[in-house]
DNA sequence: CTTTACGTTTACGTTAACGTAAATTTTGGC
DNA sequence: GCCAAAATTTACGTTAACGTAAACGTAAAG
């Protein structure tokens, strides 16, 4: 099973972030601990939203971006309207980290030419030196 | 022949950014203009290195991180030491860029669920209102 | 020659996402 | 029952990446 509550400063350190910055996102309600006298008490649900929001974050992401996303995932919304209106937003959001993963695949092959280009100099310098060995 | 140089406004409007925003990377030294008079003329190098900043913005990194994988490209680097550097630079980013688009990957896995949800949750309706009407 | 459109410099303003500090509880351990 | 560690509230500060506005130059068109 896994744990039932969280204290402010164990998420904190499991995700390496400061405990100010948890409770900025309480303000902005991106998460709702409970209250055990004074002392939040998060759930494994909120654990999540924040584990989410980091992810977003990530990839660039605005807290509010993220929150959008999760909101995706418990659906509050039964009619038919909402629905087909969930679905446009879902493929909204497909299509920009399409483009993202794109960027990303780009970069990767930038990268892999520099460092393909480095290691054939750092090659040839080292054969220059075994050749005037030889000699 | 690709054009030789580019107004601001041009530039402004192929990418669909404000002048102020060319002319704040002026000011960070992320592109150099040459000038005719008092106005600024862009380079097609000029012109690749905004294309390649905005494409860093669209994955969350900051102008700084735009310019150190700009410099990448243009190795001004002759010596062991410094080749050996901008090798483990390019494999640190590398692995970042790495986790994003596992992140990405995950998103779209995630969306590729919740339109699912709607789908069925929509046909289901579709087949209530068939099945009164087959009635 | 005077609009009209574009360009320039200078400078203050704005927003997101926290950092930092102070003052004040709260509480688990001895 | 006390003390140090952890938590809380309040509030001002900071940085990046531009936005916005004012005040001015210039150049081609009518």
């Amino acid at each position: 099973m896994p744990k039932q509550t969280y204290t402010i400063s164990e998420l904190a350190h499991e995700f390496g972030i400061t405990t100010r910055t948890i409770r900025f996102y309480e303000e902005k309600g991106l998460v709702h601990p409970l209250r055990e006298g004074q002392k939040r008490l998060y759930t494994p649900a909120d654990r999540v939203r924040i584990k989410l929001i980091l992810r977003g974050k990530r990839i660039g992401m605005t807290l509010q971006d993220s929150v959008e996303l999760i909101d995706m995932y418990e659906p509050q919304r039964n009619n038919t309207r909402q629905l087909h209106s969930l679905i446009s937003s879902v493929k909204e959001r497909r299509t920009t980290l399409l483009q993202q993963r794109k960027d990303i695949d780009d970069m990767l092959a930038g990268l892999d030419e520099v460092q393909e280009l480095c290691e054939q100099a750092l090659g040839k310098r080292r054969n220059k030196v075994a050749g005037t060995k030889r000699k």
